[in-house]
RNA sequence: GCGAGAGUGGCGGAACUGGUAGACGCGCUGGACUUAGGAUCCAGUUCUGGCGACAGAGUGGGAGUUCAAGUCUCCCCUCUCGCACCA
């Protein structure tokens, strides 16, 4: 071996030999255990980033763990890339996105394999292929057959200026990121997954999801927003001709239906215009509906903290108590929520009551609270808790609580509304007027309607042809050769559908492509699929908690119900890693710095370009609009994929943020260096010998520590990564082994001391452990390392070290004395010396005879092999 | 506002079911080897007092349970993340 850790050469070489002898291949072998290992697919944006760096190193030791432990594993690497910045990108650079698309893929693809990931690459994909985005088109009018998708009118970010829908990240407090002119909400007709049909049973296996974080459940559960109420229908006074007759409201509170005394409506519901009609209020309304488009959703969430309503000039009445309620329609009525209308009860909702104290509204108390007399005049602000029913004809008395119940079952009774369960969770619109994307294999026909395009047609190519225009526009519409067609049912001339399809859709089912990746009969390939799914591990940002999880969830439920897969969970257990996070440096003159923008000497730092002082602000995320970034690449020139690795597994558990330091990053090669220097000076000793595997007994001296150690160190290292991923205590534990064999007599002095061959042999077992325990860590090293001791098997194919229980043991121990709690000495006795001795040694210890004094001894507690403590 | 998580040396972080607080790494200090070392090796490094053995304090703050609390209970403070006019 060289006398120099040389990461350039040796990870060259490995990866070579890794590629050239397909190491990382893998096929279902039934009868061998499997374990699918996934990570969260990139987007190919170019360069992969220290996030993507983080979570395939996580992924992959742990890949190669479970490799090592005997499991076929699946590992697989593609590429989520259909999407918005390829489009973006195309028209700032002039090119086309699939260009764009593909050359990001080759260059991403070519630092992951620097990387040294374990990547079966044969099953590679991108979501853009033809290949892949055919299968969701199938699946897409499998579902449609099935009703599982519909179409309907719905609201987009609609930029006037630029012709074009644009997503919520690209509207910036409610104007166009591009142009700046005001957006507004348009109404197109989209096409929707019916994930509501999935709600209950998504909650429900919420909790059975026992290996995903706690958190991540939680939000699922929030996104999905269940809540139990009723439906109440409120009659309309005098409607007119073409108008429904009731107003139907969904409420939490049932209970508190006598204090309703006014009726709001969302905006956009479509009883508002109706209703002013031919009314003094007609003008009023229809410029407040007017002024409520022109605000995206998120944006009238922020400005109108405060509450604004409008009359609309008309009245509904109150079931229960007859009471004449004025219909308003108000900014903070979410048509999506329930039925989009809200039985007002000002005195016992804080939104209420702010909306009525604006407006003058009456305020009814109908619960009272214990031990007080609420009255509307004395109420400051609305009532939310529990209390006595009052002003509520029958059911004054009974505790809101009973109240709830009753009042659903009377309503429900007369025929006035009925108990219901509500959710948060709306129906997936899929559509998006965006050219880089699948397209939706369905056909308008002027007489025949809505055409599914025939299963035998797909795919629908999406054109590479099309020329991408400014301002993010879809060129479909206005390709005649994409969109003009025929009808599959008539003939006549028709037109395709132009949207094309969300890429959550594609990242919706990935993992079961990977499966059988190049299967073209199928989505998949049934006996693969079965073999391989669900996913063991799944690995990725918290970002994704929530929506690609659950429609991977919904996706998975759908294929089930079309008996493509017999499982309704894609993901057994899920980690979400932390971020990569790094201090931001910024300068007066110019704002946030890259790191190579900085001069550093000594402690100051300046800015490159205007010299003066820069200032260090907080750690927070890596993140280009911060400058705070640190290209991986150069981490590779400088240190080595191995190194890389070793820091991202070492400075914090997997979970937990990470926080970048140069430093951290410096020592991490310290150590692989320190390892290399080890292995270099004992190299030709134990060349030529087997590794010890006799009990410890055989043993004395340092060399009967050393190999307990070792075995100590298979232990932890073991647990850490197997019950925890717990990489960075693994690593420390290798570390102590490390410096274990360094602070040997033998090694420090070898000239005086001298070996027997089987302290060579231990010596030789040390080593092969560590190599076999960083394997997966820092493979190339260890690769190296294993094939310099003499073995010519790859390290990939060798089996996980065990532990020797015998060894483990330790047969003297140091027991703990405490006084009241304070430790005060120690005590060297021999394993399971028995308590009596222990107490007695323990009485007779100077120091702790000094700690007693002349106070009395009122207890000693002994725990086994640990400690006493003695109570005075 | 609601929900979740976290607060431990100069720093990143250890400490499984209550049982030696600070593993491991970084940084710092000293020494060795050196023409030189930002290389390497060795030693030290929670704070306060003392040359020292040693003593006292100490896991955001305050109470409590216990022989024993970073860990359990209650109250408070701070930070991070999610959700947020959801009827």
């Amino acid at each position: 071996m060289d006398e120099q850790y040389d990461p350039d050469i040796i990870e060259h070489r490995w990866q070579n030999y890794w590629e050239k002898e397909g190491l990382m291949k893998v096929t279902e072998a039934p009868g061998k255990k499997k374990y699918y290992l996934l990570e969260m697919f990139p987007y190919p944006s170019g360069k992969i980033h220290m996030g993507h760096v983080r979570n395939y190193t996580i992924g992959d030791v742990v890949a190669r763990y479970k490799r090592m432990r005997g499991f076929n594993v699946l590992h697989p690497m593609g590429w989520d890339a259909f999407g918005m910045p390829a489009e973006n990108a195309a028209i700032a650079n002039n090119t086309h996105p699939a260009k764009w698309t593909y050359e990001n893929i080759d260059n991403m693809r070519t630092q992951l394999k620097q990387m040294g990931f374990s990547y079966d690459w044969d099953r590679e994909l991108a979501t853009c292929q033809p290949e892949y985005y055919r299968w969701e088109q199938w699946l897409f009018l499998k579902m449609y057959h099935k009703k599982m998708v519909y179409r309907k009118e719905s609201f987009v970010n609609w930029c006037e200026t630029c012709q074009t829908v644009l997503a919520n990240e690209q509207v910036e407090a409610g104007l166009c990121w591009r142009c700046g002119k005001q957006v507004r909400q348009k109404k197109l007709a989209q096409w929707f997954f019916r994930i509501t049909d999935y709600v209950q049973d998504l909650l429900d296996y919420c909790d059975k999801l026992s290996g995903w974080p706690e958190k991540v459940i939680t939000m699922q559960k929030n996104w999905i927003g269940r809540s139990t109420g009723a439906q109440i229908r409120f009659p309309i006074e005098n409607p007119s001709e073409n108008m429904q007759k009731e107003i139907p409201v969904f409420t939490t509170r049932p209970d508190t239906v006598f204090g309703a005394t006014f009726m709001v409506l969302a905006p956009e519901h479509p009883l508002v215009t109706k209703l002013s009609k031919d009314t003094d209020q007609e003008a009023a309304i229809a410029e407040f509906v007017d002024r409520m488009a022109l605000q995206d959703r998120s944006a009238r969430v922020i400005e109108s903290y405060e509450k604004e309503g409008v009359f609309t000039g008309k009245y509904c009445i109150n079931p229960m108590t007859g009471y004449r309620m004025p219909i308003f329609t108000a900014n903070f009525a979410l048509m999506e929520y329930g039925t989009g209308a809200v039985m007002s009860v000002p005195a016992h909702d804080q939104r209420d009551f702010e909306f009525a104290q604006k407006y003058g509204l009456n305020i009814i108390v109908v619960v009272n609270a214990p031990n007080q007399d609420l009255t509307a005049e004395s109420l400051t602000e609305a009532y939310t808790g529990e209390g006595i029913m009052i002003n509520s004809d029958r059911f004054n008395g009974i505790t809101n609580i009973e109240a709830q119940e009753k009042i659903s079952a009377y309503l429900e009774k007369k025929g006035l509304g009925k108990k219901t369960i509500n959710y948060r969770l709306r129906d997936w619109g899929i559509s998006r007027q965006r050219y880089w994307g699948a397209p939706i294999p369905i056909i308008h026909c002027p007489s025949c309607g809505i055409v599914p395009v025939p299963e035998n047609e797909l795919p629908v190519l999406l054109p590479e042809d099309a020329d991408l225009l400014e301002g993010g526009k879809s060129p479909l519409p206005a390709l005649a050769s994409f969109k003009n067609t025929t009808c599959p049912l008539c003939g006549a001339p028709a037109q395709r559908e132009t949207d094309t399809m969300d890429t959550f859709v594609e990242s919706s089912w990935y993992f079961e492509r990977y499966c059988s990746p190049r299967c073209n009969t199928a989505m998949f390939d049934k006996s693969a699929v079965d073999y391989w799914m669900p996913v063991d591990q799944y690995i990725g940002g918290v970002e994704h908690a929530i929506l690609h999880l659950l429609y991977s969830r919904y996706f998975t439920r759908v294929l089930n119900d079309l008996s493509l897969v017999n499982f309704k969970e894609p993901f057994t257990r899920l980690l979400t890693q932390g971020m990569v996070c790094k201090e931001t440096l910024s300068c007066p003159e110019h704002g946030y710095l890259f790191p190579d923008e900085v001069i550093s000497d000594g402690e100051n730092r300046r800015c490159r370009k205007c010299n003066m002082p820069v200032t260090v602000g907080r750690v927070e995320k890596m993140s280009k609009s911060k400058k705070n970034v640190i290209d991986p690449h150069v981490l590779l020139e400088k240190y080595g994929a191995d190194t890389t690795r070793l820091f991202c597994l070492f400075a914090a558990p997997p979970e937990r943020d990470l926080e970048w330091s140069e430093q951290g990053v410096e020592g991490g090669y310290r150590f692989i260096n320190r390892v290399w220097r080890f292995a270099y000076a004992i190299m030709d000793e134990i060349q030529d010998v087997k590794a010890f595997n006799g009990s410890p007994d055989e043993l004395e001296g340092e060399f009967k520590t050393i190999y307990k150690k070792t075995h100590q160190t298979i232990q932890k290292v073991t647990d850490d990564i197997e019950e925890r991923l717990h990489f960075n205590t693994a690593i420390s534990a290798i570390m102590e082994l490390v410096n274990a064999l360094y602070g040997m007599e033998s090694f420090q002095n070898p000239q005086e001391t001298e070996k027997t061959e089987k302290e060579t042999k231990v010596l030789r077992f040390a080593m092969e452990t560590i190599c076999l325990l960083l394997s997966p860590v820092v493979p190339h090293v260890a690769e190296a390392l294993w094939y310099a001791l003499g073995h010519r098997q790859s390290i990939l194919l060798t089996s996980w070290p065990s532990y020797k229980e015998d060894a483990l043991t330790k047969e003297e121990l140091v027991i703990v004395v405490q006084v009241n709690g304070k430790l005060r000495s120690r005590l060297h006795v021999s394993v399971d010396t028995d308590e009596k001795d222990i107490k007695k040694q323990a009485l007779e210890d100077e120091k702790v005879l000094k700690f007693i004094g002349e106070k009395p001894v009122k207890k000693i507690i002994v725990v086994k092999n640990k400690l006493v403590n003695i109570a005075t």
